[in-house]
DNA sequence: TGTCATGTGTACTACATAGTACACATAATA
DNA sequence: TATTATGTGTACTATGTAGTACACATGACA
């Protein structure tokens, strides 16, 4: 599923029960250009910015975090975090890369309930 | 310390022991015109791109993840890991943000020495 | 003392990113 | 049926990124 159809679909069925999740009425929330909209959806042009995808995001109720990584990018937030240990994260993450979810999960469960 | 001065820093200590590390010489080996690199280690331009930090990290020695952090960037390698799994990486570094190193170097290790 | 290497100033450039502006055909609706 | 809303085609643009090309002054050194 490439981002443009994701995007399309999502709006689309909202659409069908609230006609304000037209295309030209979204675009006009989210701050574009219809045009450009729908250039999105068609995947006629690459995904727009992070601040344009979270606007998106936020009001098609999809998960940010999904919604970038769909569009190839990881936000700018969670980059700035790695940034400021970057030896320790990047550490981290390579030993996750092959890790089964079920191993990830477990150690956010031990951090989020444990005594740090 | 900014990035453009610490490379002339790194560059300039292994200058002294040995003459291949001069500006020129070492721009050749990376692959950049000595004017760039001149600039660069001044901060009169931004860091060059991540393919090129890379190159300089290599020659100079440097690790690649924290001269790309100084940088203001986060290895695309690292960035495809977390969009494998946008949610749980999330999550896991909203989490870790605000963890003592400690905390983080023992899942680190957890995970490395552990049973995954 | 002539040559060679070094670092730097200035000007320019190719390509990517993230869109806008407007016109147009079609579909819904009052 | 006149109006309004909808999605889309075409053309254009501003800004940023990541550099190159060449000339020039200075210092080393053989």
């Amino acid at each position: 599923m490439t981002f443009g159809n994701y995007i399309r679909q999502t709006r689309s069925n909202l659409c069908e029960k609230d006609k304000k999740y037209s295309l030209r009425q979204t675009a006009q929330r989210i701050g574009v250009e219809p045009a450009y909209l729908s250039k999105i959806e068609r995947d006629e042009v690459a995904p727009p910015s992070e601040a344009t995808i979270c606007k998106l995001a936020q009001d098609l109720s999809i998960d940010a975090d999904v919604l970038l990584a769909m569009a190839g990018k990881v936000s700018k937030e969670l980059q700035d975090i790695i940034k400021q240990r970057p030896q320790l994260f990047a550490e981290l993450i390579r030993q996750l890369k092959n890790a089964p979810d079920k191993a990830v999960l477990r150690v956010v469960r031990e951090i989020r309930d444990g005594d740090w």
